[in-house]
DNA sequence: AGAATTCCTTGATGTAGATCAATGGTATTT
DNA sequence: AAATACCATTGATCTACATCAAGGAATTCT
């Protein structure tokens, strides 16, 4: 249950056997079907999620009803709405199991608390806030640089094992393409 | 000269005076004049700087020689190319200054022993990335949904302050519109 | 196994924003 | 105060990608 979620620390922080058992308590484990949903446009996302196992996506809606994929989250990765579990705020996402999945969630209180009774915890947060912050930046330098061609390279270079294992009009979503677009991008690349 | 670093550490965390006195030590002083840059692409980015005085921006140079701006920061923002930063790799940033300005400097080894020693500081780093994780998520997700003229009321929204600093062409640059739309874009809304 | 979704592809056409080019204005520099 | 950058605007044209529409394959449901 919590093997993805020490790995994960152990490759940022070492904590001691106790607090490893402390961290546990704090994690209520949940486990979603496919295409249930973790949070509602609306709603108040309450949880930060840790996937144990399988993949999520985060996405918003626009006027005319497209959907846009903000974040995908596979196993070892987390995921939430950051300014609405912060803020207490209405999150204008929706986040959505694409598998079955495991998580581990935390509450707000749960994760200030962990993080007061386990300082080494804080500096495993802020490593993963540094990581996100880099892979943020190099998607808004992403958008506004490349082409529609470099974007799904790179893509595939960065994340294979997000490539291969959801659906193509969702990559185009992420991309900020449209399916027909992905579609004739792979065509051109294919050609080469 | 620390006025506005301690401005924004107080508005996150509380530091005793012993420890704002130690804090001071860490950082050096560095001022830059208008276009004087702090990086160059290809250099490794040795610094994190907060802004005291005078507003910056970071940007990337596409194959055709187009800028393209990835960040500004003005009194009592952070900036640095984080990847570089805490990688040794090569940046493919160029950070300069848009008016003569001063700052505070933070090396890879300074910022650590500033966390090992302070845990407060860690906690204030680790706030100012929550923050920039949400405005980055935000800006994605602008870039995925919104129209030209949505991107610019919406940055006159939330940061009045560096529309009214900074040249319009640079702000195009920073929405991934070219000068010529943006001033299109303003020309229908003053229309209305 | 058949029905119903979901997904990908291809073609025809439309459009938001880019590109190219020229002009006048406003700071900065000397 | 002239010279020189720098900057915003406008017009004409172009293009990368979107939109609309339809068909076929694959997956999931009953």
């Amino acid at each position: 249950m919590f093997e993805q979620l020490f790995k994960s620390i152990r490759e940022k922080v070492a904590l001691t056997p106790t607090e490893m058992e402390l961290c546990k308590t704090f994690f209520i484990p949940k486990k979603l079907r496919k295409k249930q949903s973790l949070l509602q446009e609306g709603d108040v996302c309450i949880y930060n999620a840790f996937v144990e196992k399988g993949i999520l996506r985060s996405f918003s809606i626009d006027e005319k009803g497209n959907e846009h994929i903000v974040q995908f989250a596979i196993e070892g990765w987390w995921i939430t709405d950051l300014a609405s579990f912060l803020t207490n705020s209405n999150s204008i996402y929706t986040i959505e199991a694409l598998e079955d999945s495991e998580l581990l969630l935390l509450t707000t209180e749960a994760r200030e608390a962990l993080m007061d009774q386990i300082p080494m915890f804080e500096r495993y947060q802020r490593l993963l806030l540094q990581n996100a912050y880099i892979a943020n930046q190099a998607r808004i330098n992403s958008a506004l640089t490349e082409t529609a061609e470099d974007k799904y390279l790179n893509l595939g270079k960065a994340y294979p094992g997000i490539v291969k294992r959801v659906p193509q009009h969702m990559l185009a979503s992420y991309l900020g393409l449209t399916p027909e677009t992905l579609s004739r991008v792979r065509k051109q690349i294919s050609k080469k």
